[in-house]
RNA sequence: GCCGAGGUGGCAGAGUGGCUAUGCGUCAGCCUGCAGAGCUGAUCUAUCAGGGUUCAAAUCCCUGCCUCGGCUCCA
């Protein structure tokens, strides 16, 4: 049984989709101005690996995530490059896509932009007015913040203290202080689109609320983003869906915690701004995977090079561990007949390992995602499995592929060690002529060894080792494996 | 001021009433020509401070101290 936290009640509680079998989710994306920086990858990692769960508890998921390309910043900087805000957006675009295919992250089931949905959200403003929580003044067309009850009610905010902090003296023409803008009346020199209002953009919040009821429909199951999104963002998306179908806009709100750099906020002007392509051209992206799901979403999540460093030697420890499965499992399939064989002794060990393995991981998965405690359970299961093969008793090929596929599905919902096991699988199968040249070597650097030879073998380990191909003797003689 | 999160071993990071989290680091040992990988064990009864509830508290309650985030730019 799933249970996912919500942030609307500040509790966890069981997880029904508004249809069977199916899960209707949105999650915020970036604003299209710049590259995508850590915090980023933060948030995008932890909806990605709750997509995936969902789809591994076999959910049907439909997942959106926008882009915003209409606003102040995206003005601003295509002012500055002076450069369409189109062309801007279509950038940095293309370099979000490229930097999450780099970190394993799923592609979205769509991916609308806010600039090519004007029309609709229009159409939803004017709906607003109409029933009396919208009004125009000087070409702008604001909310009616006070008229609609239970404003607050995702973020804990009230109504009296919303009016005091918002005392800013230039929206002099907004009714009360606290209404947002649902359109923005063009200023010189600014992109626009024509209105019933005159020429203008739309706001910021209108746009996921038109978008993700234009492609999941009234009601949502999860809309996810980051923690800093629930006010205002994602207040001000709850009022305008709300009063426009009368109906609970989302069921469950879901947000991610922040990440700080050396324990302070990530900020331009700290010098600790970090963009996803910097950390990447440093560090492995799979380790900045691991890392990111090495804490839980909710928690804070402090960056620094050495739990990068740390996690790199956590993951190679993990492809360590796939590496000698994998071999077992060839070497295993090579010797076995195709006549059925008797469980050994270390297949009865691994069995309730492997059991307990899926307990604990799907345990903790189903409990709000918590991915330490999966990442726990398989450390655990890893440790398990190494003992036994390092005792060199014999496994079942059965036992051994029961293991490998149940772990090759948790690779999947974590997003880790799949390429690894996928290259590991075809390893050795088809053996190229490079390959028969490199056993051969192998060969060679045996008889040396047994006439002790070690210059000339350890010559053959080191150069082999530049060409890539890195051989590891072990008490079955010696085994190698590409870099 | 208002809203919220949190203070756990050398470090990272779970646990939310009783039961070893896990990992990194360090140290010792096994294996080994060396290296690598792996294994075994130790560090490891750690929980901000002070009170309270309870047979039992890291976990619940109160008080205090401290850190961090949000408050119409933000994942």
């Amino acid at each position: 049984m799933l249970i996912i936290y919500n942030t609307l009640t500040r509790r966890k509680a069981k997880f029904k989709p508004i249809e069977a079998g199916k899960v209707r989710m949105y999650v915020c994306g970036p604003t299209v101005y710049d590259s995508s920086h850590l915090g980023h990858a933060r948030s995008i990692v932890a909806f990605d690996v709750i997509r995936r769960y969902l789809e591994f508890k076999g959910y049907n998921v439909r997942y959106i995530q926008n882009f915003t390309d209409i606003d102040d910043k995206m003005i601003k900087r295509a002012q500055e490059q002076s450069v369409p805000t189109a062309e801007l957006a279509s950038k940095y675009i293309k370099e979000y896509f490229d930097d999450f295919d780099q970190l394993f992250v799923k592609r979205a089931t769509i991916y609308p932009i806010a600039t090519e949905h004007i029309s609709e959200m229009i159409e939803v403003i004017q709906q607003l007015i109409e029933k009396g929580y919208a009004y125009d003044v000087n070409g702008s067309v604001y909310f009616r913040v006070a008229k609609f009850k239970g404003y607050g009610k995702l973020s804990g905010r009230r109504q009296k203290d919303l009016q005091q902090e918002a005392e800013t003296p230039e929206s002099s023409e907004k009714e009360r202080p606290e209404d947002f803008a649902l359109w923005k009346a063009m200023k010189q020199g600014e992109p626009f689109w024509k209105s019933p209002w005159g020429k203008g953009r739309p706001g910021w919040h209108i746009e996921c609320s038109v978008m993700s009821m234009k492609y999941l429909g009234t009601a949502i199951d999860i809309h996810g983003g980051g923690l800093d999104l629930v006010f205002p963002h994602h207040t001000n998306e709850v009022a305008q869906a709300e009063v426009l179908t009368g109906k609970r806009f989302v069921h469950y709100w879901v947000h991610n915690g922040f990440l700080t750099v050396n324990k302070e906020k990530m900020s331009k002007s700290l010098g600790n701004f970090f963009t996803i392509r910097e950390i990447t051209a440093k560090f492995d992206p799979e380790v900045v995977r691991l890392f990111l799901v090495s804490s839980h979403y909710r928690s804070p999540v402090d960056f620094s090079d050495q739990h990068l460093e740390e996690a790199k030697i956590r993951l190679s420890r993990i492809h360590n561990s796939i590496d000698i499965l994998q071999r077992k499992l060839r070497e295993a399939r090579g010797t076995e007949s195709l006549a059925p064989v008797k469980p050994t002794t270390a297949d009865e060990v691994l069995w309730p390992a492997l059991e307990k393995l899926r307990e604990e991981f799907e345990g903790a998965m189903d409990d709000d995602f918590n991915t330490p405690i999966a990442l726990a359970s398989l450390n655990q299961f890893l440790s398990r499995l190494n003992s036994v093969l390092a005792e060199n008793e014999v496994v079942t090929a059965g036992t051994l592929m029961e293991i490998s596929s149940t772990l090759d599905a948790y690779g999947e919902v974590l997003g880790l060690y799949r390429q690894r096991m996928k290259a590991q699988e075809t390893a050795g199968l088809d053996s190229s002529v490079v390959e028969g040249m490199i056993e051969l070597l192998i060969e060679m650097r045996e008889s040396m060894r047994a006439r002790k030879d070690w210059a000339t073998s350890d010559r053959i380990r080191s150069r082999l080792q530049e060409l890539g191909v890195i051989i590891e003797d072990s008490p079955t003689g010696p085994i190698w494996k590409w870099k």
